[in-house]
DNA sequence: AGCACGCCGACT
DNA sequence: GTCGGCGTGCTC
């Protein structure tokens, strides 16, 4: 009897593929998690082991071998494991994909063997009973002889290079002593990391406190909710956390939403942390990437900070998880396998017995939700003394007032007033481009994207009509392609508009516009926030990438353009997302006594939730909001899927939903359908969008549907519609 | 997802 | 007559 074994394949099939286990491999070595390259059609495709199954799902005379069992040892650990398949269940989303994700490129695609297995020189037993004198023709045989001979540990291959002037001589000497049976590599696989991570941090009592309770639940599972305006000093409570995990020989691992925020924590922490860190995010090459992923897999990197796909990182001690801003949404994979890395973190602390620290000035409602249900614990910061004072809100009614370049004359004169007491000021517009639309005075024509229902935005400077939501890119027309008048003029405010207006407002004062057009070059956001930092700019402008992170203390006045653009939205998210950002932008202002202003430009200064935000502060809104999901039974308090549907055609995407709501209709009381209907903007890039919601009170009676409906359409599957599923959908486009 | 197979239109 | 469009089926 052969063994077979069950392996599941990256591709979007819901199902395992059976397999001989290759020949002469003992079965000991067919361990789940181990890759192994399998013939899959006519091409060999690296697939991973799910389990050595007695009966074949298929005839046996159809099996056939696989190529190759290519890890020694699994990389992936029993618990790793089971956080995927618990991944590929919660997100309906093929097993084969979602463990492949949890791989870097280079692994996935079967290479790393010698990567995956570091290893380490020693000396045998003959090596080490020999006379240094035996090398008296081999200078760098005998360095490394005597490098061996002073230590306990073996010696990582890493480590050669700095034996000698090139680390080609050193690898053929040490070739030399394994050929004569006087040294051996070992595997580095259990060298854990040395428990020495620094002196510990001066910490407020506020902070001390958070840390010790944290600190008490290391080994045990536990959710901290670590609540806390900018500056009040979050980090140091990361920081101090993850300096007794490393100390207990455990490893921590730490999840920024986006790449820009990991220079600033990575600085912090290898100021405090003398544990090796890695950093893992889609700006490393794949070789970085994979270093630093297996580096962590084997216990010799005691810290690793990386961004959503890292979330799945193997850990060999595993201590601790941080996430830092949890109430990002880019913590949410957007297309694809369509995961939160949020709550597979919070999964995987549960599944690994250690505690996740979830920091945040604003959280998400969800969080807490969580804490209201006692599953979170929530730890405050108070801001801390000599830090920046809470700003003052103020609301500036621009109804029936003409407005500058998207500047109300109140926002102007605050502003003078603050650049004339030598104080920056910082301005909020989450629109790039110079105007978010093009038209013709004379016959009202409005230049449109002809592949997607939008409408082309205005780069003014570049002389270029854009797209933002395709590649769509053209030059600007002279006259109206409609009627021929050239009364073309742009409509609505971007940010490189109101950069304009400034410079005409204030052109003895720098101005610093920092969005995803200006910041292209690479380092040029670092070169601009230098700038700002050094004093050389009175006014910064921006988008959302304004909100993240940096810290601004010159800047003393924050104003925010259009407040409405985020508070009035079809999306029922629309609300928390805008307060958070509201609060968030204010938090890069003020400094040492002397207190922020923001100023917030609106046509609707009565709406109940920007009152309730500017009366009671974040944790205000948050309970008003937090009610009106409970009554509408949103999310935290239902459960939601999105099944979106692309194809050539609107009937097509429709009619693909119609069918998948049809046939599971009625069957479950317990979930609600709403749709299809088309997607807000229906065409995009020249296919058509539809969808499907669907909602219910209660999340095992949604995952039934979703998994009824998915078999069904695995037997009848649709070829001309593209589909994806989206459990806890966080965006509704 | 790829890839082969197979059936219909417009071309050297 | 064929090249190639893409709808269909399959991958252990």
């Amino acid at each position: 009897m052969e063994t077979v074994v069950r392996v599941a394949v990256p591709i979007p099939a819901y199902r395992c593929f059976d397999y001989l286990a290759p020949a002469g491999v003992p079965l000991e070595s067919l361990l789940p998690g181990v890759r192994l390259s399998v013939p899959f059609g006519n091409r060999i495709r690296v697939g991973y082991l799910i389990a050595v199954v007695e009966t074949p799902g298929c005839e046996v005379e159809r099996l056939r071998p696989a190529a190759a069992v290519l890890d020694a040892a699994p990389l992936l650990s029993e618990t790793d494991l089971k956080l995927l398949r618990w991944a590929a269940r919660y997100y309906h989303h093929p097993l084969g994909e979602v463990i492949q994700s949890a791989f870097p490129v280079h692994l996935r695609e079967g290479g790393g063997a010698e990567l995956a297995r570091p290893s380490g020189l020693v000396l045998t037993p003959a090596g080490a009973a020999l006379d240094p004198a035996t090398f008296r023709r081999a200078p760098v045989q005998r360095r490394l002889f005597e490098v061996l001979r002073g230590r306990e540990r073996p010696l990582p291959a890493s480590r050669l290079a700095e034996l000698a002037g090139s680390g080609r001589t050193v690898r053929d000497a040490a070739r030399r002593l394994v050929e004569r049976g006087w040294a051996e590599w070992v595997d580095l696989q259990d060298r854990r990391i040395p428990a020495v991570a620094g002196p510990p941090l001066q910490l407020n009592p506020a902070q001390l406190g958070a840390v010790d309770e944290i600190s008490q639940n290391l080994g045990r599972y536990g959710v901290f909710l670590l609540e806390g305006v900018t500056g009040s000093g979050k980090t140091e409570v990361y920081i101090e956390v993850i300096r007794r995990v490393i100390t207990r020989g455990e490893q921590a691992l730490v999840l920024v939403p986006e790449i820009s925020l990991t220079p600033q924590l990575e600085r912090r922490l290898r100021e405090r942390i003398e544990a090796p860190l890695a950093v893992f995010h889609s700006g490393l090459s794949e070789t970085e990437r994979a270093a630093a992923w297996l580096g962590f897999q084997k216990g010799e990197v005691g810290v690793l900070l990386g961004t959503r796909s890292a979330v799945f990182a193997p850990m060999r001690w595993p201590g601790v998880i941080v996430l830092d801003e949890e109430h990002d949404r880019s913590f949410k994979q957007q297309e694809g396998f369509r995961f939160s890395a949020r709550d597979v973190a919070v999964m995987r602390a549960r599944m690994a017995d250690i505690p996740l620290v979830a920091g945040s000035a604003t959280p998400s409602l969800e969080s807490i939700r969580n804490v209201q249900r006692g599953r979170y614990v929530r730890l405050v910061l108070p801001a801390r003394a000599g830090a920046a004072v809470a700003p003052r809100y103020r609301v500036l009614d621009i109804r029936a007032r003409r407005l500058q370049d998207g500047l109300s004359e109140g926002l102007i004169a605050a502003m003078r007033d603050t650049l004339a007491a030598g104080d920056q000021v910082l301005l909020f517009l989450n629109r790039r481009g110079f105007a978010p639309a093009l038209v013709c005075h004379g016959c009202g024509w409005v230049a449109r994207c002809r592949r997607c229902d939008a409408n082309l935005v205005l780069h003014a400077r570049e002389s270029r009509l854009r797209c933002h939501h395709c590649a769509a890119e053209h030059g600007l027309p002279g006259c109206c392609p409609s009627c021929g008048q050239e009364d073309l003029r742009p409509l609505g405010v971007g940010t490189e508009r109101v950069d304009e207006a400034l410079r005409r407002l204030f052109p003895e004062v720098g101005v610093a516009r920092i969005d995803r057009d200006s910041t292209r070059g690479r380092r040029s956001l670092e070169r601009m926030l230098e700038r700002v930092q050094q004093g050389e700019v009175g006014i910064l402008l921006g988008t959302q990438m304004l909100a993240k992170g940096h810290h601004f203390p010159g800047v003393t006045l924050v104003g925010i353009l259009d407040v409405d653009a985020g508070f009035y939205s079809t999306d029922f998210r629309a609300a928390e997302h805008t307060a958070q950002l509201i609060v968030q932008v204010a938090g890069r202002a003020g400094r040492g006594g002397k207190p922020g202003t923001v100023l917030l430009q609106t046509r609707h200064p009565d709406h109940p939730l920007l009152q309730r935000l500017l009366r009671d502060g974040y944790p205000g809104f948050a309970a008003a909001e937090l009610a009106e999901r409970e009554s509408a039974c949103l999310p935290p308090f239902g459960y939601q899927a999105l099944w979106r549907a692309e194809s050539k055609e609107l009937a097509l995407s429709m009619d693909f939903l119609a069918r998948l709501r049809e046939e599971a209709d009625g069957k479950n009381g317990a979930v609600h359908w709403l749709g299809p209907a088309p997607a807000p903007m229906p065409r995009q890039a020249g296919r058509y969008r539809a969808q499907l919601w669907l909602k219910s009170a209660r999340r095992e009676e949604l995952h039934a549907v979703l998994t009824d409906a998915l078999a069904r359409l695995q037997e009848t599957p649709e070829r001309r519609v593209r589909w994806s599923l989206d459990v806890d959908p966080v965006d509704f486009y």
